[in-house]
DNA sequence: TACAGTCCTGTAAGCGCTTCCAATTTCGGC
DNA sequence: GCCGAAATTGGAAGCGCTTACAGGACTGTA
């Protein structure tokens, strides 16, 4: 292990000072042709590689960007939501130079790494992925004044910046491709009202409903786990013993009323048409398989990381929503 | 947004020198009681929070540990692998003061990535999952000097620090259940044998097999993929109409194996028990749900951070390998 | 030929911290 | 109450880089 190669060396070696060296380096103008051919062959032999802390001391810009995952929602990481937006979000990282680091918010030290993060601004932006309502970390994101970009919206407040899927819409197309199968009884269960996801997916089967001028009454509240998908189910059922078809707000949910579905003898789809929400992973094992609603869940981490690296760059982007697309299967 | 604080305005502040305070700071010895809490009450009073990069520049330590991850094997991300892993590593390198870089290997950018990290020693450890057989970036790794520990194992050439589950115990004690079971004509579906793992976990079932007196040539070799599976069942039963159990080298394949078996009516487990190994989601919503072994994964991540940990504190931890846990659902 | 612009380049001053060294203080034991 | 050793402290020298700043070399024009 000798010495590691610097500026110092560059420029020695290519006969120009360290400033040039510095130049050619950024890519920075006024630099003559020969001064920058002579320090890249200079770099190329001494196998140069920047120090990235010093360059971040001297500069001003850090040089990484942190993706903040609070991931109390078990949701998160039941599918493979955390993989495809790590995924997604990698894939632009890579092209820049930046660095990316993780934080998972879930705990207090981990909420303390990002407040840290926040207030000695360690980072050049931050990507805050499903924070919980009414976070603290929330406001001093916004008030440490870094780029942060949201990957989903929250109920209590908007965002500046963010992606999103369209759940509202994702819900309607759901039930509008019910209806249009000829079922006009539609139940729905919902998700955790407290989440803005919840919410969204409610007022998409609503407004589907309403819309077709049906009756939209038919609704059970769950909180997107499998058991209180079941327990909906079994609501639903006792209560609208007429159902025919019903738009659950999670995969998870879906397989729990699936289950009780199966286990009271009524037939999916034939007497009863069902659609998710997710298309997680086990979507396409159960019996029978799951017809759901995807979201572009890697686009959202792409699109995050695009609206972050622009917003760094001192742009201002307009906040996204991304389309949802519909995976017919079985059971509808 | 004004100046941040500085080592000098709370030297200041306290009325010490900035040696002093970057003695409290990294809690060196040497400090009087009174400094120490001056120090610390200017800490307090000014909320000064460390500059990072200072730190590192001015150090020796960098102040942060690298996952990479070669996702080229799609079951790496097909289920919960990563997102457990990362959970585990978190837990760990949360209670230090480090952060935690995320490096996607894949990619021909994401290798270079990492290669410019061990070249320029920008991390103070790196932990590598799932590098390929022969993989350059492997003896990079190596020759780098960076502490690295290697999740798993390649076939090529035992790392010296490295985490792994226990592939061949599993397999073995998978297969010893299925013969506790009473079936003795059992045959194995095997991943790919360029592959650790699968070779591990084929011995695994020779083992057993060879033991307790029984013929172990009902092999048919698969790929670790749902499709691989399904052909490798297919194989089998044709060539041993007799065999009563299969062990099946991934969850992923015994699916494919469940869904051959159910088309060609075979009945499981009566006729065929059949276990997976890796537990993934999916394997509990199988029809019927299926016997697996499952890989402590959040554990591999833990203990791979562990023993990184030590290593940069100069200790010499030994490889360690974690024993898997047969779970019993209907399969079987 | 002279002069104002342009370009290019070297020099030096930091970025905020750690750490070495030397100076100062403190302390136990005689 | 004096001496050497140990503990504590301040000061300064970097860590490797970016970035004014100012000087020098050129260009085109009058």
């Amino acid at each position: 292990m000798n010495r590691p190669v610097t500026v110092d060396d560059v420029a020695k070696h290519a006969g120009v000072s360290i400033g040039t060296v510095s130049r050619v380096i950024n890519n920075a103008p006024h630099v003559s042709r020969k001064a920058r051919d002579a320090v890249e062959r200079a770099i190329d032999e001494l196998a140069y590689v920047p120090n990235k802390t010093a360059q971040s001391l001297a500069g001003q810009r850090r040089g990484s960007v942190v993706l903040a995952i609070s991931s109390d929602d078990p949701g998160l990481f039941a599918n493979l939501f955390f993989a495809q937006v790590v995924t997604g979000v990698n894939a632009v990282v890579e092209e820049t130079d930046l660095e990316l680091q993780l934080v998972l918010a879930a705990s207090d030290r981990g909420r303390a790494r990002l407040s840290r993060i926040f207030k000695a601004r360690a980072a050049d932006g931050v990507m805050l992925l499903a924070l919980k309502e009414n976070d603290p970390l929330s406001a001093l994101a916004e008030s440490s004044g870094l780029p942060v970009v949201h990957g989903g919206r929250s109920l209590d407040s908007e965002p500046r910046f963010y992606v999103d899927a369209d759940n509202r819409g994702g819900a309607r197309s759901a039930v509008e491709y019910l209806i249009s199968l000829g079922r006009r009884r539609v139940a729905t269960i919902t998700g955790s009202q407290d989440q803005h996801v919840g919410v969204a997916r409610y007022l998409g089967y609503r407004e589907a409903v309403v819309l077709a001028g049906l009756d939209d009454s038919r609704v059970a509240h769950g909180d997107f786990s499998e058991a209180g998908g079941a327990a909906a189910m079994t609501s639903l059922l006792d209560r609208f013993p007429d159902l025919d078809a019903v738009f659950v707000a999670s995969d998870a949910m879906a397989a729990g009323a699936l289950s009780v579905l199966a286990a009271r003898g009524v037939q999916v789809p034939d007497e009863v048409a069902v659609v998710g929400f997710n298309d997680i992973v086990t979507a396409q094992h159960t019996t029978p398989a799951l017809t759901t609603v995807r979201q572009p869940i890697d686009a959202l981490g792409r699109e995050m990381t695009r609206m972050l690296l622009r917003l760094i760059d001192g742009d201002t982007p307009t906040s996204l929503i991304l389309p949802t697309t519909l995976v017919r299967r079985e059971s509808a």
